[in-house]
Parts: C-alpha cells; sequence; structure tokens
RNA sequence: GCUCGAGUGGUGGAAUUGGUAGACACGUUGGACUUAAAAUCCAAUGGCCAUUGUGGCCGUGCGGGUUCAAGUCCCGCCUCGAGUACCA
C-alpha cells in the first residue's frame, strides 16, 4: 500500500468537520489556552505559501496543548473591511460586500485544505453588522469617557460635568486637547448646551477636532502615522500632504505612560517592544514660557534640556501656528507669508528630501527670557514640527546641532555656556560629561545638578514646570471610505451627537457610487437614505430633512483597525446578540495565551489594540489590562523572483550564464512558475504567458535558458507568488506543514524554495513504510528493545523541549532522525510506533490520524496524552550522590537511559574533552543537577 | 544619524548556551536495482596536505583579549537586514 495522501487527507478533513472535532466549549474542567492567529484581510489574490507560515506554527501549538490536556481556543476569522475591495468597487460597480464574500470562500478553502484545527463556530469577519455593532458600541463608550490623570483610568463624562459644575476645568487633571481654554464653574454654568457639548469634545476620549491631518489625494482619504512610510502612502505609495480637517481622533496620547510601563508584564518579542516604545517616545524635560515682548501672551516651549536655558540665542516657532501670524511684525509680514505658503505646498516627500538645507525667517518680534530678561529674537523654521510638543523650540545653538547649524546660517549669536569645550565647529550634545558655564545660578553644576536645580526655579518662578513629553500622537479615526464601519454619531447644529447601543448597529447605507460626492464628501454622502430622525431613532432620506427632528448622520467611517482592536474577544462568545462578549466567556478565557503574526503591525494593531484593552479594563468591562501573555512574530517568506535579460534595443534574451557578454542589458521579471528548481527557464511557456514574448529570440547556453533570481515581499506585481494549492495538490498539506515549519525557525524571514521539499516528502513516506512493507501491515506485538525505547524517548524529549520553545525546525529533524533510527533497527514495534505516531500528529495530523485508526483506536487521537519520558529513576539515581560544590570546571554527560554510577564516572574520566589540566584530579564530591541535561560539576 | 537584529560548507540551517563545529535536509558525485527512465536503497561530500597505513594542518565576517576550552563571553572594526527619522 502507498502513501495516498489524497485520500488520506480529504478522508480526515472530512472527519473533523463532520464530527466537530475541534469544537471549543466554554465550560470545562481543562485548563484553558487560547492561541491566535493575526486573522487575514481576504484579497483577492489568494493565500500564497508565505500566509499560512503562522497559521502552521499554532496550529501546532494547539493541537500540542490539546494533546496535554488543555482547553484549547483555536478561532480565525477574516479582518474584512479594507480598501482594495472598496476599489474594486469603484472600478467594477461590484458590491464590496460581494467581492468579500468570494474571497472569503476561497480563503476558507485554502485554510481547510491545510488541515488547521479551527473551531469555524467561533468564526467572525469583522464587517458583518454583528460584529460591527460592538465596533460601535466600543466607540460610544470611548465618546462617553474621559481621562483623568488623578486616578490613572478613564472615568464617565458625567463626573467631568459634574466637575464642571462645581469648579470648572482650571484644577482639572485630565488628558485634554491642546490649546483647550480654561473657565470657571460660573461661566460653565452660562453656556449654552451646544457651548457645553463643543467643550465636552475636548476631552472624550474620542474626539472631533480640526487638526492637521495627512492627506493623501491619489487615496481620497486621510491615514494615520503608522498607515505612512517614508513620507509616502503604506499602500500604493502615493505622496502625504498635510491639510487641516475635521476629524474624529483617539486620545491615545491619554494612555501613552500605561502603554509603556505595561511592555514589562508582557511576554513580547524584545524588538517589538523597544519599536513600541519608541514610537511612544517618552522624554522627560520641562515647559518653560517665554513672555512675548509688546504681548499678553506667552510662548511655550518643550525642552529636555532646561539646564541649557542662559544658552538660548533665539526661539524657533513651526510656520503653521496660528501664534505665528499673530506676533508677526508688519516689517516682516510679506516675508513670513510667503515662507508660510512656500511650506504648506510642500509633500512630506519633499520636506523629508531636503531635511539638510536650512530655512527660516524672522519674525521681528522677540521674548523676554525668563531669568535674564534679555529679548531673544523670534524666527520661524520648518525644522520645528507643529504636531510635536508645542511647536515652539527656545534653541539652544551650543547645545543642540539644529540650532547650531540654523544659527550659522542666518549668522543669529551662539553664546557657549559649556566650560572648557569649544563650540567652534559643532554643538556639544553631550549630557555626561559637561560643567555649566555662563549661567547665574547653574554656573558650575553639572547636567544633573542643574536639571533639577532649574526646574525648581521654573516652577518658583511661574515661568515653568517639569514635564513628559510623548511623541505618540492621537490616532486619526477617520476615513474618508465606503467600506468601513460608520461612525455612530448625528449632528445637531453641527455638534456631534452620539446614538445609543439600542440604535446598534448602524448599517452601511447603500450607494450608488463609491466615489466622494461632488462637493467633496466621503462617499457615503452618495446614500439617499442616511440622516437621523430623533424621535423614531430609525434611518431615514436624507433628502427630506426636518431641522426639528431629523439630522444629518456622519459620513466619515472607522479606519481598518477599529474591529481588530477587540476581535479576540469575540472569538470567546462570537454569536452573543446581547453583549460584544458574555462574563461567563471572559471569565473563563480571560486573555490570550499565545498570539501570533508579523512584526509590521507593531505600531499600528498592536499598539492601538492596548490602548482599547486598557480602556475596557478601566470600564471593567475585561478582567485584564494586557489581552496576550505571549506573542511570537513569524518570519515573512519571501519569494524568488525570476529575471531574464533583454539586450537593448530588441527582442532578444539571453541566458543569465551569457550576460557577460551583453552590455546595457534590461532585466525582465518572468513568472517563478515558468522555471524550474535548476533556474531553467520553460520558454514555451513563456511564449504563452504573455503576448510580448510570442515571437522573442531566446540565446540557449549548452543547451539550457537560465533566469537569474532575487529575493523579494512576495507578490503579485512581481510574479513571484507560490500558491500553496499546488503543493497540497502534489505532496499534501502534511508535506506542506512540515516543510514550511523545516524551512527555518519561525521568527526569521526566508526565502521560499521548493527544492528542499522532497526531503519532507521521502520522509513521511518512509514514516508510512514502518507500517506497511509493499501491500502489508507489519506492525508487531514485540516488547521494544532497549535501544528502540532509547530512540523513542530521545525524540519525545527532544520534540517536547522543541515545541515548548517554538523550535519546530528542530523538531521536524528530530522525526527524521528517529525515523531513520527506527528503519535501521527495523522496528515495526506497536507500542514504538503508537506513541510515535502521536508525537508527529500536531505536525502531520491527516497521517497520524490514518495510522492511529489503523492501529485500532476508535477515538480521534486529537486528545490522546502526548507521551511523556519516564525520568523518575534518573531522579533516584542522582540523589545517591554527595552534593558540594568548588572550583569551576564542568562537565557536561549526555544522560541516557540506562546510565548507571560506574557510567558516569568512566564517561567523565574518558571523555576526551578532559585534558591534561584534569587528568588525575578527578572530584571527590559532585553536585548533579538535573536539567536537559545532566550537568556534572566539580 | 539613532535603536535593534544577524554574519557558520555549494544551499536552507544544527550546535544541549563556554565542552568533539557543520546535526538534519537539499544539491552534487559514485554505486546497486532496471532494457531504460522514474522511484528506492547504499556510500562519499568544509578546505588544504598526506596517503602503503594510522593521519596532519587550517577553518564559524575581520583584528585583538579572557579561558584548560570560544561559533558562543569581552574590546575594536567591516558587511548585511529591520524599524525610525529635523522629536527640541
Amino acid at each position: 500500500m502507498v502513501y495516498d495522501f489524497r485520500k488520506i487527507e480529504k478522508k480526515w478533513r472530512l472527519y473533523w468537520a463532520k464530527n466537530g472535532t475541534f469544537r471549543a466549549d466554554n465550560i470545562s474542567s481543562k485548563p484553558k489556552y487560547y492561541v491566535l492567529d493575526m486573522f487575514p484581510y481576504p484579497s483577492g489574490s489568494g493565500l500564497h505559501v508565505g500566509h499560512p507560515l503562522g497559521y502552521i506554527a499554532s496550529d501546532i501549538i494547539a493541537r500540542y496543548k490539546r494533546h496535554k490536556n488543555f482547553n484549547v481556543l483555536h478561532p480565525q476569522g477574516y479582518d474584512s473591511f479594507g480598501l482594495p475591495a472598496e476599489q474594486y468597487a469603484i472600478q467594477t460597480g461590484q458590491h464590496p460586500y460581494l467581492t468579500t464574500q468570494d474571497n472569503i470562500t476561497r480563503y476558507r478553502d485554502q485554510l481547510d485544505q491545510m488541515g488547521f484545527s479551527f473551531d469555524w463556530k467561533r468564526e467572525v469577519r469583522t464587517s458583518s453588522p454583528d460584529f460591527y455593532k460592538w465596533t460601535q458600541w466600543i466607540f460610544l463608550l470611548l465618546f462617553d469617557h474621559y481621562y483623568c490623570n488623578e486616578s490613572n483610568k478613564a472615568l464617565p463624562i458625567r463626573d467631568l460635568i459634574l466637575f464642571f459644575e462645581k469648579e470648572g476645568n482650571i484644577n482639572i487633571n485630565a488628558a485634554c486637547s491642546i490649546g483647550t481654554k480654561q473657565f470657571s464653574a460660573d461661566q460653565w454654568h452660562a453656556f449654552t448646551q451646544d457651548e457645553k457639548d463643543e467643550m465636552l469634545l475636548n476631552y472624550r476620549l474620542t474626539y472631533l477636532s480640526e487638526s492637521e491631518v495627512n492627506w493623501c489625494s491619489d487615496l481620497g482619504t486621510v491615514l494615520a502615522n503608522d498607515e505612512i512610510i517614508n513620507g509616502v502612502s503604506e499602500r500604493g505609495g502615493y505622496p502625504i500632504m498635510k491639510k487641516k480637517m475635521k476629524q474624529w481622533s483617539m486620545r491615545i496620547g491619554a494612555y501613552a505612560e500605561r502603554l509603556i510601563t505595561d511592555l514589562d508584564k508582557i511576554d513580547w518579542p524584545e524588538p517589538l517592544k523597544e519599536m513600541q516604545r519608541n514610537w511612544i517616545g517618552k522624554s522627560v524635560g520641562a515647559k518653560v514660557f517665554f513672555q512675548i515682548e509688546g504681548y499678553d501672551h506667552k510662548i511655550e516651549v518643550f525642552t529636555t534640556r532646561p539646564d541649557t536655558i542662559f544658552g538660548v540665542t533665539f526661539m524657533t516657532l513651526a510656520p503653521e501656528l496660528e501664534l505665528v501670524r499673530v506676533i508677526t511684525h508688519p516689517d516682516q509680514k510679506g516675508e513670513v507669508d510667503e515662507y508660510i505658503k512656500k511650506t504648506q505646498s510642500r509633500t512630506q516627500r519633499e520636506r523629508l528630501a531636503d531635511v539638510k538645507k536650512i530655512t527660516g525667517v524672522f519674525t521681528g518680534s522677540y521674548v523676554l527670557h525668563p531669568f535674564t530678561g534679555e529679548r531673544i529674537p523670534i524666527w520661524i523654521g520648518d525644522y520645528v514640527l507643529a504636531d510635536y510638543g508645542t511647536g515652539a523650540v527656545m534653541a539652544v545653538p551650543c547645545g543642540d546641532q539644529r540650532d547650531y547649524d540654523f544659527a550659522k546660517h542666518f549668522n543669529i549669536r551662539i553664546k557657549n555656556i559649556f566650560k572648557g569645550i569649544s563650540i567652534d565647529k559643532k554643538a556639544c550634545t553631550d549630557k555626561e560629561n559637561i560643567i555649566i558655564d555662563n549661567s547665574d545660578f547653574l554656573t558650575n553644576l553639572n547636567h544633573n545638578e542643574a536639571m533639577d536645580k532649574v526646574i525648581d526655579a521654573l516652577e518658583e518662578s511661574g515661568s515653568g514646570t517639569g514635564t513628559i513629553n510623548y511623541r505618540l500622537r492621537d490616532a486619526v479615526f477617520s476615513r474618508q471610505r465606503y467600506w468601513g464601519e460608520p461612525i455612530p454619531i448625528y449632528y445637531k447644529n453641527q455638534i456631534p451627537q452620539p446614538l445609543s447601543l439600542q440604535d446598534l448597529p448602524l448599517k452601511l447605507p447603500e450607494v450608488e457610487k463609491y466615489l466622494p460626492t461632488k462637493e467633496g464628501s466621503p462617499p457615503l454622502g452618495n446614500a439617499q437614505k442616511w440622516a437621523w430622525n430623533t424621535k423614531t431613532r430609525k434611518v431615514v432620506q436624507n433628502k427630506k430633512i426636518d431641522q426639528k427632528t431629523v439630522f444629518p448622520l456622519e459620513l466619515n467611517t472607522m479606519p481598518g483597525w477599529a474591529g481588530s482592536s477587540w476581535y479576540f474577544y469575540r472569538y470567546m462568545d462570537a454569536q452573543n446578540p446581547n453583549s460584544f462578549v458574555s462574563k461567563e466567556a471572559i471569565d473563563y478565557w480571560k486573555d490570550v495565551d499565545l498570539y501570533l503574526g508579523g512584526s509590521e503591525h507593531a505600531t499600528g494593531h498592536l499598539l492601538y489594540s492596548r490602548f482599547w484593552q486598557k480602556f475596557l479594563f478601566d470600564l471593567k468591562l475585561l478582567p485584564v489590562e494586557e489581552y496576550a501573555k505571549k506573542l511570537i512574530n513569524q518570519g515573512m517568506i519571501l519569494g524568488t523572483s525570476a529575471f531574464i535579460y533583454r539586450t537593448p534595443k530588441s527582442n532578444s534574451y539571453v541566458s543569465k550564464d551569457l550576460l557577460d557578454s551583453v552590455e546595457g542589458f534590461e532585466a525582465i521579471r518572468v513568472d517563478v512558475n515558468l522555471v524550474n528548481s535548476s533556474d531553467e527557464l520553460d520558454i514555451d511557456g513563456l511564449r504563452k504567458w504573455q503576448k510580448q514574448f510570442e515571437f522573442a529570440d531566446f540565446k540557449k547556453h549548452s543547451g539550457v535558458f537560465k533566469v537569474g533570481r532575487e529575493v523579494e515581499k512576495m507578490s503579485k506585481s512581481k510574479y513571484n507568488v507560490v500558491n500553496p494549492d499546488e503543493i497540497c495538490h502534489r505532496y499534501g498539506a502534511d508535506t506542506l506543514r512540515m516543510y514550511e515549519m523545516f524551512l527555518g525557525p519561525l521568527e526569521q524571514a526566508k526565502p521560499w524554495n521548493t527544492a528542499g521539499i522532497s526531503g519532507v516528502y521521502n520522509f513521511l513516506r518512509k514514516y508510512w513504510r514502518l507500517f506497511y512493507k509493499e501491500n502489508t501491515w507489519i506492525v508487531n506485538d514485540k516488547e521494544p528493545s532497549k535501544k528502540e525505547l532509547k530512540v523513542l524517548h530521545e525524540t519525545i524529549k527532544k520534540v517536547t523541549i522543541d515545541i515548548e520553545n517554538f523550535s519546530f525546525n528542530t523538531c521536524v529533524s528530530s522525526f527524521m532522525i528517529c525515523v531513520n533510527e527506527l528503519t535501521n533497527l527495523n522496528c515495526h514495534s506497536r507500542e514504538i510506533l503508537t506513541q510515535l505516531t502521536l508525537l508527529l500528529s500536531p505536525f502531520a495530523p491527516h497521517l497520524a490520524e490514518e495510522i492511529w485508526e489503523k492501529l485500532g483506536n476508535d477515538n480521534t487521537l486529537a486528545y490522546a496524552p502526548f507521551p511523556l519520558v519516564d525520568e523518575s529513576h534518573l531522579i533516584e539515581k542522582i540523589k545517591n550522590y554527595p552534593i558540594s560544590f568548588n572550583g569551576k570546571m564542568r562537565f557536561i554527560i549526555s544522560l541516557s537511559l540506562d546510565l548507571d554510577e560506574e557510567s558516569i564516572k568512566k564517561a567523565v574520566l574518558g571523555d576526551d574533552r578532559t585534558n591534561e589540566y584534569l587528568k588525575g584530579k578527578i572530584p571527590k564530591k559532585w553536585i548533579i543537577i538535573p536539567n536537559k541535561i545532566i550537568n556534572i560539576v566539580c
């Protein structure tokens, strides 16, 4: 009998589906284990071989944990709102719902094919109203809360109102928007309702504000900072401009400190945590106020170096700042206006590109130094960013290189405040080895002393305070798109008003066109029915707005990260119509034990979801402050693109080995599926593939035409996509699963290379031959020999440790060694093979189930106990050794199963590694530490 | 520029965390079986030298150091990759 993987895999796929083998229960006496994958966006091109890498790894863990008697939650779903489906809709008119539906069907087929043990009863889709109802609900909760810096958590807005009624906002310590005006209790009472609502927006955790946003005109929408790479959009690479727009934002900045400190509580990859820390960008320093000469106004700056305050020789403001227009001296107005105009018209990319070019202009006004009273000129310059700190800096050219360059360029005075340090060539940015000079009461102090003293002095004189600043900016939450969650808000007198839970879900309206309206409103502006009747609490026709009861609804939708910020809780109770997740479900499952996904989400999804988690935790809706205890980043699988080389101005191509003979050749990408594993091109296939090659001329070398190779990201446009369906068809899912694990360490990025797959395939067939010779079942009931047991138990030990450490590539090697050795020993013992099958089942589940059944078991092997190595006799042996430690020599002996005291001594004496130094110095007393391997220290 | 991470055969990668470097697999070469091919099995496979025989020397990006012992630890370089970028 041959290993017929097609038959076997089909059989078990059906069996698992029919019997609901992997359904998880919310009530169980077993300990729980929650293994989560980052859910995919179902794109039109289907899965490629890179996608399943993480799913295979998590599936191995899920199956392993089931063997270890855990109640395992291992769900899957779809992040199904998104740009591509919408752009397809714009081009073809097909509703994004249908596109998404088709893609999901395709994804599901592909996922099923690979034998994942998902509990599909718990599937979620972010674009389903049953799901986004709760996304909208969380939005409303955010709208209804503010962040109290005193108790360090989110509190209801009604508490804030009570506070305002008593004392106004002067003494409140809460997160609020920059520039929020102060008012007293009396003033609060005098406000109209609209004015109150408007004021409250400055405090709500999600708020509407006019702010500078990243506008991408090619995509027709705004983008968040993490959606921009190198000044262009992550999707499509289009230019980004700064633009003022009224937008919803999330006050994630309120949680900055907790997002940093709680990183210490979770077992996530250190590089990823570091990325989050950098992104949040905490810096400690001081706020300083500078009085503007001739105005009743102060400029507030943030600085990390208040100790250098006596070195200030000018101020620089960001050109975007409102204040600039106010304080500009009439004489300078023309120049300033022109400069502002120039900076506004530049895209972010252009601005980044000429970072080195120093530009700026003098405003003609001055501030007064808080300690010396000196007149300090105010400049504007675009090296100062409007949205970091206060958009203004106190320039200390002797202590900051950019200030130094600016001063040199415009010939501004540079004052040296560092003792014995020359600043002729460049600024001194060192903090450790300096003594302050020329600085009044700070003279002769070092950095730390000066910091403390100057902050005290600033606070005493009322011209500043010690403070902490974060780079993290509030996240823009509006998107001018159709295919996203509608924001559950309507407008009364242009003031946003929330819907309530009973009104949800606010379903997406039908539109005729998916483009913005003629007036430039987002696509939802095309909807006929899209206004809110506050009496009936229903969506009604836009057209007949009765000013008293019918109000326009919000036209923006939520960004892609909204649904993905909490989806992992919905899996716990996916079909609950009454709550986002029931109390029972959440009390049982609590949090994610293992989360697997790519590190590209470090500053997006993985930060936003932590923010929402903390918010919902503050509201006591969730039991833990961090949702994922452990996270692993699987590395990307890269494609190996193939190139052919065209001789200039011709339709003639040369084989790669002839490349030296061609000058100025042009490399052209061809489909990797037309190239075999020895890099030889299928020329006939190529002629059929694209018209341009139909009559082309191909110069071979020694009878073959070879292509060039290059490793790149796998993508459709690079023609380097390898589809898992074909691999499954040729070798089977079990081979694919094992091969992807065998390819290298999980976390590492690695190029896909089909060449090695036969090794894994041969292994599975070799394994099969332990059970069958020709057509005969050859398993016997003989007592296993010591040697056979040793091989098995060594493998059990190795594989168990490796699975626990997510080192799956070495697991596969261990299996190969084991099977080779059992083959050499001619072992067909039922006992040995039963255990080996269990060991193998997380990796090659279909094959393992088939063998399990053939071995005479009635039930699925999915829940059978994982084999253990019995080490108790070793521990006994070890106990008999006298224990002591003296000296630093150390020997390591791999303890085989039947090693006795004599053998250990012999091993130490006979070890070649014990060189002359040790001969004759055998320790009198030994300490033996039972570990993976036994260390003998003497 | 800053912050991480990585450099091991022809290739992907092992190495019990300081203890025989190159496991396992691919590829290559030779052999067996076959009319032949495929499949399968066996053997060799880091480099250099020596082979009548045991063998010897070098070798984990480069240069130093610690140690009886270094791919692994320390110092200084080089190269590549990732993230971030006028953050005051």
